[in-house]
DNA sequence: TAAGATTGACAAATCAATCTTT
DNA sequence: AAAGATTGATTTGTCAATCTTA
């Protein structure tokens, strides 16, 4: 080890490095941090959510379902892409629409599954939770601080993961290890 | 909206900065992107730890207690570093000793509180579950098509925000909004 | 008084089982 | 059978209250 001041974090990744020399650092250490900023940013955007009297899984539900689509999104369909259960959906929809955010509308040609709308006040609510999550949330204040270009690059980069691991979830739903 | 095939995620981000011109959509992308690749490598994690029969948490904890410091890392310390309840904290820690991972060792000075190091077996265990997520998650799989450039990049940049956020927390602990 | 840790009440997630429709 | 949705059992998280020690 040098004498440079590391951070907890650089220290902690920089021990794994040293101690199991086998390992993938090179990908492990970016893995952790996207694990890690993750969780506090989904912890604090649950708090910034909560003055809406909302969760964070509500304002991503109702801000995916805000999307427009040619096709209103199905119930099914909106599982896969906040990769949570259908059971965990069911109740919040159920929630959201006695909320009177949310309403189920009929699909032509299939009785079993249902669609999903905003109702004009769901889209208030959306709408001003995520306006307040760009104002408010600590991560913008972090990213604030960066230069232009690695804000870009970071943006770009992290748009391809996102998108890897959407295909990826995809692909993995009949078949899951 | 041109003719680029635009993937869902470009699209719906270029949908929210068309809708509401107000928002920083130049923070609030990047934010989303770390949200949503958080959650889906936080359940890909989860799912390789239960092959260990822990959950990505336990793992969490264990890995940041394994990080070897001249202070063993206490319960209250370590609340704040995985930014987790002191409760959840409780109940975990009680439930990994009883598994035979970690143990309690007393604190000079202060008998309010504890610190925590790994058994041999812990240390066994998470090792293993480590090694794991290098080579089995979902995400490594996606970093390993990035060009060097952009891994470099991610890294530094996220080990950045990582920092900040930390640092955020910290000093956010006394007065919550 | 305050800090460290635990407990109890409650909220929200998963998994497995079930019901209806295709 | 299989797909979409719901329900019940279990797990795990937070918050508020409590106990012990500083």
């Amino acid at each position: 080890m040098g004498d440079t001041p590391l951070s907890d974090v650089e220290a902690g990744m920089a021990f794994y490095g040293g101690l199991l020399p086998g390992l993938d650092i090179h990908k492990l250490a970016p893995m952790w941090h996207i694990f890690n900023v993750g969780h506090m940013v989904a912890v604090d955007l649950d708090r910034i959510a909560s003055r809406f009297g909302l969760s964070i899984a509500d304002v991503h539900l109702l801000g995916t379902v805000r999307i427009e689509r040619e096709e209103p999104i199905r119930a099914t369909d909106l599982a896969s892409t906040l990769d949570v259960s259908q059971a965990a959906l069911s109740i919040r929809i159920r929630r959201l629409e006695r909320a009177g955010l949310l309403i189920k509308t009929m699909i032509a040609g299939d009785r079993r599954a249902f669609a999903l709308a905003l109702t004009a006040q769901g889209l208030q609510i959306a709408d001003a939770a995520v306006a307040a999550f760009a104002r408010d949330a600590k991560l913008v204040r972090a990213l604030g601080r960066l230069a232009d270009d690695d804000l870009g690059n970071l943006t770009r980069i992290m748009g391809t993961l996102h998108d890897a691991m959407d295909r990826m979830i995809l692909a993995g739903k009949p078949d899951d290890t």
